[in-house]
DNA sequence: CTAATATATGAAGGATCATTCGAGTTTTGG
DNA sequence: CCAAAACTCGAATGATCCTTCATATATTAG
């Protein structure tokens, strides 16, 4: 995530030696730790430190506060996230846009599936952040990724491509949080996964494509 | 929202006497602009007192604790949410799929816009609360009442009504919260907001209707 | 008017937490 | 091997906050 984050949330210093680079990836796995364990509301400094096995003081060392823990927790988190979108979408040029959206769909639904206790953890750990950079320098790179994708699809003619490409990225990413925000079994999920597929499939052609 | 409320949240007491139901009011409206005004980490028992002209003991005689507080308010909004939505269905009972689904996306669309600071505002504050039973009751709510509409219409026949009117649901509700995560300039919104509405009547289309 | 009930008050108790800092330990570069 | 730099430690500080309770006032029913 390329982006400035708030002065405010800078972590303080960076790891140089092959000790502390240990130490801080101790730290972020304990905040994902004490996020599950016992939620935000009893996510310490100190519960954080512990878990990770090693002082306050230390953790300090790294991040200026908790937010900038949070903060650069959450900047990982959708950095890999991007990562492995973009991926799927290079992957994907060229093809057919029934394919690409398939494809898309499956990928960032099964990216947070996977875990997705925490996924659901760090989406709350997230409201007390003033993490708008974040979130706008991922729809950014989604955004940019998919949009690159579509255009070189054989059989795509849309008349304003950005915007079909920001409905089907907003379509998407909102209803696979939704889906995640109730606690639907299973099967239900997948049959909703599908309808989305061939939702966005009927829109892509009714557009145009 | 007739659900039983988690008993560590029932609230204290109801109020019996006409300036008592003023109180509690006011304690509500207080929340709300201390939420907008300082952020749920600032959100404070005495704080809401403050602001709405009464003492913390005065708090405490309806709201057993502060997560009881903010669990009413959600659930009042939910409610009245509910309300909204549901009179819309009624209204749109017999008509075609087509009228159906734009009434139901203008709808929730605009209920949410209206005051997108106290949507945010309460998006947030429900994060630290148990209130898996209030999504589940609203879902419930809105899922009879959508499903009750699109069963009138004229024009249509689902294989499986269920599932379409649960992937409506989803992906409208999803879509709208995502529009709102980020910060799109309005005549951005009101695009996808269309795009959206074309979308679920391919869908539709597509699905049987 | 009076007793019973409902409502309101807010200082004080008790607990939790974020953050600092001075002192100790380990690693690195030369 | 040594000095500087990197790293670690954790008790102590200071601040914030939730919640209670003993007391006081207002309303209602009879």
């Amino acid at each position: 995530m390329d982006v400035a984050a708030p002065t405010h949330l800078n972590a303080r210093k960076r790891p140089r030696q092959a000790r502390s680079a240990v130490t801080v990836e101790a730290i972020f796995e304990a905040t994902i730790q004490v996020l599950l364990a016992e939620g935000v509301h009893r996510l310490t400094t100190t519960r954080v430190a512990q878990r990770a096995g090693v002082s306050v003081g230390t953790m300090y060392q790294y991040f200026s506060h908790k937010q900038a823990l949070l903060y650069a927790l959450n900047e990982r988190y959708l950095d890999r996230l991007a990562d492995r979108v973009e991926a799927v979408c290079l992957r994907h040029h060229g093809k057919s846009t029934a394919i690409m959206v398939e494809a898309l769909i499956t990928a960032y639904w099964e990216a947070k599936i996977e875990r997705s206790d925490i996924t659901r953890v760090l989406y709350s750990s997230a409201v007390e952040l003033d993490n708008e950079a974040l979130i706008e320098a991922f729809a950014k790179r989604m955004d940019r990724a998919t949009a690159a994708m579509l255009a070189t699809a054989p059989n795509a003619n849309y008349a304003d491509l950005g915007l079909v490409n920001a409905t089907l990225l907003s379509v998407i990413f909102g209803t696979v949080r939704n889906v995640f925000e109730r606690n639907m079994p299973f099967t239900r999920q997948a049959d909703i996964q599908s309808q989305l597929v061939a939702m966005c499939l009927y829109y892509l052609e009714g557009a145009g494509g």
